[in-house]
Parts: C-alpha cells; sequence; structure tokens
DNA sequence: GTATTATCTAAGTCT
DNA sequence: TAGATAATAC
C-alpha cells in the first residue's frame, strides 16, 4: 500500500472510498489520472478480479496508457483483464458478441460519418428531397442527436415538440429520413457511432438477463471525463451500476467541451440527485502549471455563470507572464510561433515534443506547418484528416469490409465499380432501387441476379457476376488466410493495387505508399499475435477491422513522432500536457467561434474550450492572433477575442504596443505594411542565421503535396534514410540488430539477427546506425 | 460507360 | 483552397 502514501489527502480519500457512488471533481493538472490508476489498482489490491472493473476513457490510448500504470502499481500483468477503454469501443466489444439478439450479425460494419453521410445523400435523391434544404451534415446531426437522447425513429416521428421544431426549420422530413436511415443500416448490418451507444441500450433494456449478466460482471465502474457524457452513455452507467451501486465519476465541468455530440453538462451537475449517499471529493491542487497559468485560467473561467464551486491553486513557482503577440496574418502568425519555438528551444535547451501548438479549428494547422516546415523543425499533426480517412485506404477498406460483411451496402457502392469494371451508375441505380423495393441488401441481389428482375443485360450481368465472385472468393478464404497474407490478396487481385500503382505522379505514388503502410500495419498486427504467447484471441482480418474502425488518431500515434512540436486542435489537446503551449488565432469569430457567440450556453462552451487550453500549459504560454486571415479564399479582417480581455490582466505581457489597440484595429485596412512591420520588431536573433543555411529544397518540400499535409510526419524524418547504405548493421526497437541487405525504392531489406528478413519501409522503420 | 475538364460551394469541435 | 459535382468529349 506504498502507493497511498504519494497521493495528497484528497487524492487519498478519493482512492480509498471504493465502494458506493463517489464523484470526483478534478481540477486541470491535479492529479486525475493518478486517482483513477491509483483507485483501480487500490480495488485490485483488495481482492477484487480486474475481471469486474469496468473503466471508461475518452480515448483508447489513454487507457493502455493507465493499463500500463496500473500495472506498475500492483506489480502484475493482472491489469489487462480490466475492462477498459473508450465508450464505444467498450460496447461495441460487448454488442459483437451480443448482436443476434437485436437482428445484427456479429460482424456487423462500423460506419464513419462518411458512409452515413453517403447514405443520407442517397435517401435524400429517392425521396425527391433538395440536398440544399436537408444539407446531409445537418440531418446527420439531427439523427445523431435523437439517438445520443434515445429517440427511436417512432418516437420521433410521434413526439410533437420535435415535430414543430422541423416543420419550423422547414424540414418536415427529417423523422422519415431518421427512419428510413435506421432501416438502411439495419439490412446493411451496419452500425453508426450512435448506434453503438443506443443499441447498447436497447439491448439492456430488452434482455434483462443480458443486463443482470454484466451487472454482475461489472461491480466497479469507473468513468473518466464524466462531464462529457451524453444521455445515451449516462443511461448505460446507470444501468449497469443499478446492483452494486460502485460507480465512481472523475470530471471537471469546467473541462466540459463536447456539447455539440450531445454531452449533458447536466450529468455531472446531477450525479449527486440520481445516487444516495454520494461521496464527493475535489482536487483543487494543480501540479501542473505555474501560478501565472493556474491563477490565468481562475480569472477566465470566473465569467462561466453555470459551475461546481471549486478553487484550484497551485503551489508551483510563479513563472512568466502570459505573453501575448499580433500578426499581420495568418501565415505571419505562423513564422512568429515557429520562430519563437525556435529561440525558446535555444535559449531553455527544450525539445520539440516538449512543444504544442493549439488552435480553434483543423483548418489553421495549414499556415502553422507551413512556418514550422520552413524553420525545419519536426511536427506532427494530431487530428485532422486520419490516414484511416484517405481514399484509398478507404477503398480498400471497403474491400475488407465487404468480404467480411456483404451486406454492408456503403462498402458495395464505394467499390463495385473501383477499380473501373464497367458497372456504371444506370446499372447500380436499377440494383439499388430492387434492393430497397425487397428491402434487401444490394448484395442478396446481385449474388441472386436470376432471383430478381433487375432489367440488366447480358453483358453487365457477366460483370457483376465476376464482382460477386472476386467477393465471394475472398470471404472463402477468411478462415484459412492470417489477416495480412488476405489483405494482400485482395489488395492484389481486386485490381487495386495495380491500378494505383500505374499512376505515376507523386500524388499517385504516395497513394500507393498509403497502401503498403496500411499493410504493414496488417502485418504488424498479424505478428503479433506470436508475440503474446498467452494472446488467444485471433488476428485474423475482422479482428483488425474492428480495431480500426474505432481508432482515433491518438491511438495511432508513432513510434518515429515522438520528438515533434505537436499541433493540434484544442479539443483533441484535452488529457494531455506540454511544458510550452501556443494558443493560436485568438480572435473574434473564429475563437469565440462565429456560431456560438448568439447565446450564453455555446458562449459558455467556447469559454471552456479556452480554459481546456490554457491549462495544458506546464511553463510558459503564449497567445495570438492575427489581423488578417484568409477565409473562403479571400482575406478577413480580425479583431482580436474578447477572451483575451477576459483573463485578468496581471498575467499577461503584451508583446505589441497595446495603448494603441482601439484606434489600430480601426486602422488596420489602411496601414497593412505597419503592422508587418510590427511584428518583425520582435527580435528574433537566429532566425536570420537559420534561413540561410536551410537548404532552398529540403527533403520534405519535394514530398507530393497532399503526403505533406497528411501525413507531415513522413517527409520529416526523411534525411536519416540517406545515410543508409546495404550492409549496414543497425537496431530497430521491435525487431533488434541487423544487417540492411538491399535498399530501394525508399524501402530495405533487413536481416534481423533474430527476427529474420523483413523488407521496412524506410519512412515509417525507426532505425538507428550501429557502430 | 469512362476519362477529363470546368464549375461550384463549402470550412466547427469528434467517436 | 480543395473536394465534390456537373458538363463535356471520347
Amino acid at each position: 500500500m506504498e502507493y497511498l502514501n504519494q497521493l495528497n489527502q484528497s487524492q487519498r480519500m478519493a482512492v480509498e472510498a471504493t465502494e458506493g457512488p463517489v464523484m470526483v471533481i478534478a481540477g486541470a493538472g491535479s492529479g486525475k489520472t493518478k486517482v483513477l490508476t491509483n483507485r483501480i489498482a487500490h480495488i485490485i489490491n483488495k481482492g477484487v478480479d480486474p475481471f469486474n472493473i469496468l473503466a471508461l476513457t475518452f480515448t483508447n490510448k489513454a487507457a493502455k496508457e493507465m493499463k500500463g500504470r496500473i500495472e506498475k502499481i500492483i506489480n502484475s500483468t493482472e491489469s489487462r483483464n480490466i475492462w477498459m477503454g473508450t465508450f464505444h469501443s467498450v460496447f461495441a466489444k460487448i454488442l459483437r458478441s451480443e448482436a443476434e439478439k437485436i437482428g445484427y450479425p456479429n460482424n456487423f460494419t462500423i460506419y464513419d460519418t462518411q458512409d452515413a453521410k453517403n447514405l443520407i445523400k442517397a435517401i435524400l435523391k429517392e425521396q425527391g428531397l433538395d440536398d440544399k434544404i436537408y444539407k446531409p451534415s445537418l440531418v446527420l446531426n439531427r439523427i445523431s442527436a435523437a439517438k445520443n437522447n434515445l429517440i427511436s425513429p417512432l418516437a420521433y416521428l410521434n413526439d410533437t415538440t420535435v415535430q414543430n421544431e422541423d416543420t419550423q426549420s422547414a424540414k418536415p422530413k427529417l423523422g422519415l429520413i431518421y427512419q428510413i436511415y435506421c432501416d438502411r443500416c439495419f439490412k446493411a448490418g451496419a452500425m453508426d457511432f450512435d448506434d453503438l451507444l443506443y443499441k447498447t441500450n436497447v439491448l439492456l433494456r430488452d434482455y434483462p438477463k443480458v443486463l443482470e449478466k454484466y451487472q454482475n460482471q461489472f461491480k466497479y465502474i469507473l468513468v473518466d471525463e464524466y462531464q462529457d457524457t451524453n444521455f445515451s452513455q449516462y443511461l448505460i452507467i446507470r444501468k449497469l451500476g443499478a446492483a452494486n451501486l460502485n460507480i465512481c465519476v472523475v470530471g471537471d465541468d469546467s473541462q466540459s467541451i463536447y456539447a455539440f455530440r450531445g454531452a449533458n453538462i447536466q450529468n455531472i451537475f446531477n450525479f449527486k440527485n440520481d445516487y444516495s449517499n454520494v461521496k464527493t471529493f475535489k482536487l483543487e491542487q494543480n501540479y501542473r502549471s505555474t501560478q501565472n497559468i493556474v491563477n490565468a485560467a481562475n480569472s477566465l473561467i470566473k465569467h462561466n455563470k453555470e459551475k461546481i464551486d471549486k478553487t484550484v491553486f497551485t503551489n508551483n513557482e510563479i513563472g512568466n507572464k502570459i505573453k501575448i503577440y499580433r500578426a499581420g496574418s495568418d501565415n505571419d502568425e505562423g513564422n512568429t510561433i515557429a520562430n519563437l519555438i525556435f529561440d525558446t528551444q535555444l535559449t531553455n535547451q527544450a525539445k520539440n515534443h516538449e512543444f504544442a501548438i493549439l488552435y480553434r479549428t483543423n483548418a489553421q494547422s495549414r499556415a502553422m506547418e507551413e512556418a514550422l516546415r520552413k524553420k525545419n523543425i519536426p511536427y506532427k499533426i494530431h487530428g485532422g484528416l486520419s490516414f484511416y480517412q484517405r481514399k484509398e485506404v478507404k477503398d480498400l477498406l471497403a474491400y475488407f469490409r465487404l468480404v467480411i460483411n456483404p451486406k454492408d451496402d456503403e462498402a458495395l457502392l464505394r467499390i463495385i465499380n473501383y477499380p473501373a469494371r464497367g458497372i456504371g451508375d444506370t446499372t447500380l441505380e436499377k440494383i439499388v432501387s430492387v434492393a430497397n423495393n425487397h428491402n434487401l441488401s444490394n448484395w442478396e441481389i446481385i449474388s441472386n441476379l436470376n432471383k430478381y428482375n433487375v432489367g440488366l443485360n447480358s453483358g453487365t450481368q457477366s460483370k457483376i457476376g465476376d464482382f460477386v465472385l472476386l467477393i465471394s472468393g475472398f470471404s472463402n478464404l477468411l478462415q484459412t488466410k492470417n489477416a495480412y497474407d488476405l489483405a494482400h490478396e485482395i489488395a492484389a487481385t481486386s485490381g487495386l493495387l495495380k491500378d494505383l500503382y500505374s499512376d505515376r505522379t507523386p500524388e499517385g505514388i504516395s497513394r500507393y505508399e498509403n497502401i503498403q503502410e496500411l499493410l504493414n500495419g496488417i502485418k504488424e498486427f498479424t505478428e503479433e499475435e506470436n508475440e503474446l504467447e498467452e494472446d488467444i484471441t485471433p488476428h485474423g482480418l475482422p479482428e483488425f477491422l474492428q480495431n480500426v474502425a474505432l481508432l482515433t488518431d491518438a491511438d495511432n500515434e508513432k513510434e518515429e513522432d515522438h520528438n515533434k512540436v505537436s499541433l493540434m486542435t484544442i479539443h483533441a489537446s484535452k488529457g494531455l500536457e506540454f511544458p510550452y503551449v501556443y494558443i493560436v488565432g485568438l480572435e473574434e469569430n473564429l475563437f469565440p467561434s462565429q456560431l456560438s457567440i448568439t447565446n450564453r450556453k455555446d458562449l459558455e462552451e467556447e469559454r471552456r474550450l479556452f480554459y481546456v487550453a490554457i491549462t495544458r500549459a506546464e511553463k510558459e504560454l503564449v497567445f495570438s492572433f492575427a489581423s488578417s486571415r484568409y477565409k473562403w479564399g479571400n482575406v478577413t479582417f480580425c479583431e482580436p477575442s474578447r477572451f483575451i480581455d477576459e483573463v485578468d490582466k496581471d498575467f499577461l505581457e503584451f508583446m505589441y504596443s497595446n495603448s494603441t489597440e482601439k484606434q489600430t484595429n480601426n486602422e488596420f485596412e489602411f496601414s497593412r505594411n505597419k503592422y508587418f512591420s510590427k511584428s518583425k520588431e520582435i527580435n528574433f536573433s537566429n532566425s536570420k542565421q537559420i534561413k540561410e543555411q536551410t537548404p532552398l529544397q529540403t527533403p520534405q518540400q519535394i514530398l507530393p503535396k497532399n503526403l505533406k499535409k497528411i501525413a507531415p510526419s513522413a517527409g520529416i524524418s526523411l534525411p536519416m534514410t540517406t545515410e543508409l547504405v546495404s550492409g549496414m548493421r543497425i537496431s530497430h526497437e521491435k525487431f533488434g540488430n541487423g544487417v540492411i541487405e538491399e535498399l530501394e525504392d525508399g524501402k530495405a531489406t533487413i536481416n534481423f539477427d533474430a527476427a529474420g528478413k523483413k523488407v521496412l519501409l524506410l519512412k515509417f522503420a525507426k532505425l538507428t546506425i550501429l557502430n
């Protein structure tokens, strides 16, 4: 029980109160993860089987890290048996084993947002509805909100309030679209993200035996980031915890930033009323940040009316004031930040990974990326368009999906004519219409063409027949081939590899490489099986796919990304911390977002978002804003964010002449150069020197444009590859030492002492030269 | 039915 | 700016 002595008093109390309902209000940086991990360890040490613990985290990565920490505390690998993960991944797992009960196959597909939107578009077309009025993203939001509040299509149609809302907004058919959408998903054996929670609720509601089983299983339940749970999640917890009532929720109302996806901050406010004899613990001491940062954050959040009373304080050093920079334009802002990072690295001997640039919207990353690239500062983008959303990757994944679940209509439509097979739009329209009339999936039609009168000529029929044979041929291999072999077979035989290979433009090459990377990833996944003797879960293609669907970018981090500056949205930064933090784009209509400034509730959420951003910083914090910014392709002028004014001036240091602020804003249009020169007044001792050192064309600059954007990491680590020659002895983190036998095309064939011959992509392989 | 080009229009945050 | 869609030519 040595670990208990490492905790402060309130932390320790929260850890030791293992029985009954417990709420932990944890201020930013107050050791929330420490409490969670120690609490779970403590429960296990008291004799509880880890299989009886359910812990819901915000990302799968957080779960993995926590398991590691618990393993250290309890000094046993038993920690791996804890049911720990995101709501979505844990309940997807449970749904897979219980799927037949609610009429789904256990190999059900998970539709991502794009699949869902495509389906909605198709429904709109069939119903003759205008997609300018019924914007797919809006429709999907509405459906998502309904599901998160557990409103079924039928309830939706029968709810007069909801119907009035839709009539008012001139979208009376939303209920009908919702209904059709659900039917289509069902017949495709598919669930969207919200279904994973919604269907779990259905399962627990309609099958008391199942509910009982999991109630008995999960004797202890812990929920991290409780302030960001929605009604659907709330109810799952309530039901599962009802038998034992050992429910511990941890959160911080000041960090609730997911209302847009249905999170209900009231869940945390109401916890005391939902359960009797709730023990509440407040963690108020911040161990992360300097006094200046903590106090600045407090002074900001004071402006919110709705919050739980608490006083976050720190005994850390006072630290520097928050510096505020003004830039002339978005590009100028990027350069300013890149220069600051460069200088800070030199003066403080700081590593790249100690820096983070946080922004409100993904679109802001570009200016930052360009500036960092110019200064040769390695960076990684966290979030944004993830690898798995790239077209070519989705295409191959769609083949996998269809092979595993042929009813998956969205996957089928995506690839039936890619690569081109002469099955065009007209043919597909016929098939889809027959499928809808019979309430069957498209696959059921095309695999039984003679049974249904689709009205196709014999040429088209035989093309479709070939496609059916192709897919069912792969399906037959599911039992015999491992994930990698089957994946490779599919990529090759489908013609996808060949199609990508034939495109020798830089973009085409990068697409081909992305497929190679995907296949490499599957290979690694396949080989994991042999590495852990006790790991008995099969590692076939279905298992790989299930893994992939719910991966967040955070779960995907590559080893070679370790020492890089992090770029991410503030939402993605939740739960993370960095010594040096730059919050950029602090402008009205951007942060706070234009869409949020019309009502208090939304504005308060934006303010909490800013609070989250500020509290990521440990040592130093910088704010910046630009006076002009490209939006929709043209320049717009911006005013500094109101949030800057809301932070107490005692903690701020303006790095530009603040006294003329008001006038200069108005003057701006007429004196643009003035501001450009102003930002140059900042003295970057080393920037000039570096510019001259930097070669005109660095390796990353000749990379294909889209690769740079999607996988910036790919470019930055390149220089190393030039140092490699065959015959060289190298070391690889996973495979150990070996000799390079062949170097070609960005790939290396390496003969490892222990692991044997492997072909690795240099771009991704982390090799250390031995000598 | 396919491939190429021209035009449109959309950018808020995420599982 | 870029991805999606429409229009055009083959």
